[in-house]
DNA sequence: ACCTGAACACCGTTCAAGT
DNA sequence: ACCTGAACACCGTTCAAGT
């Protein structure tokens, strides 16, 4: 597919080693492998050079989870900002958000610290939203707020995507708890996932609450 | 304080290694320390016995990781439930939760995918919310949800409060988001935390928009 | 039944030595 | 400037050998 670029005859051949090619792959590698065969040692053997050459490129494995955070921000839809009404556009985006995290659970920690400085694609996507927020008449100090609640939701709802289908299993403590356990199985009976369910009904709730209580 | 309980004569001293003294350890060195040293080594170091002697009590590094989310599970206001009207109380107890796990944040991952088969404390505390969210007219088949949701939530909101006080610091890209860098000004101005801030914005929105939208 | 000590199979990271 | 190979300081976990 990709043909040989010429190359000078002086110029030795040499393994492309770059922030680039570094971070793709391990991105290839997690998603192929999962992210417990995302190390310094495999990511190398993936790169064809010995692990200690990493870090002629990156400071830290804590630094490579970041370059790979900012790969896959690039999935988080904030188009619907420019179609849809704020309130659906919020949804969509949030959705969007936590589909995409879901995927990548290991994440979730690091960019929940990550200052917006170290992702330019965070950073445009705060932007967008908080543009979005404030042409919609949300008070001013309430747009921060806004975005980092729902943020707060989205990671927390990503990570509960991981949970097992039988984790409301209760079997053996059923006497003891008759309302939880008569819940969960009328949850059963809407046939809906519990994550997904959960998720919409409190983002649906979280988005119309903090639009009304954060207008002007 | 405590006395010496009599021996009889040919019973050889021991350490007393159970689940009670481990967890405890543990507990106390994460709390103390940081949860970085606790290691199956200094957890072993610090109660007398070699590493490997902790594998006969506990199976794995993960299932510690359980006992432990289990004692401090313990710090979580369920009591608010007897005494407030069902918004108030779903707050408080939102507001303890996400304290207590903020102590805790290493835990968060575990406990989001724990069966609460695992976890007795949890159950007990699902079947309070449960039973009082019924209890209040949420119709049968929202009450899982809306715990889940507000535990989403909950938690994600718990890793928030680890975020560095100035991740939000764009100086770099002040021109091209100045949304966003005004909307962070704005907020700072409040002199509000914004953890907290978004965390009781997020909060009030959630709780009564899913008891609005649950309601029979 | 439960503990020790050595070992195993990994980690992330450093660094002198090479080109 | 960037790579290799060996080494370091850890991890969690296993297991034969002891009592």
């Amino acid at each position: 597919m990709s043909e040989e670029a010429p190359r000078r005859a002086g110029r030795p051949r040499r393994a492309v080693l770059n922030r680039e090619r570094i971070a793709s792959h391990a991105l290839e590698l997690a998603s192929a492998d999962g992210y417990e065969a995302l190390t310094m040692q495999r990511l190398a053997k993936s790169l064809g050079v010995a692990a200690s050459a990493l870090y002629n490129h990156v400071s830290s494995k804590h630094d490579l989870l970041q370059w790979v955070q900012e790969l896959v921000m690039t999935d988080v839809d904030t188009t619907v900002f420019d179609t849809l009404e704020i309130s659906e556009a919020l949804i969509e985006w949030a959705t969007s958000y936590r589909n995409v995290f879901a995927q990548h659970i290991p994440l979730v920690p690091v960019i929940a610290v990550l200052p917006v400085s170290d992702s330019p694609r965070t950073l445009k996507m705060y932007e967008r939203v908080a543009e979005a927020l404030r042409d919609n008449g949300l008070k001013a100090e309430a747009i921060i707020p806004t975005i980092v609640a729902l943020e707060s939701f989205i990671f927390g709802s990503a990570m509960d995507t991981a949970a097992p289908h039988d984790i409301f299993d209760a079997r053996d403590h059923k006497d003891a708890t008759p309302n939880f356990t008569q819940a969960v199985s009328d949850q059963r009976a809407t046939g809906l996932n519990t994550s997904d369910d959960s998720f919409q009904r409190g983002l649906h709730a979280m988005v119309a609450g903090l639009l009304a209580a954060g207008s002007k």
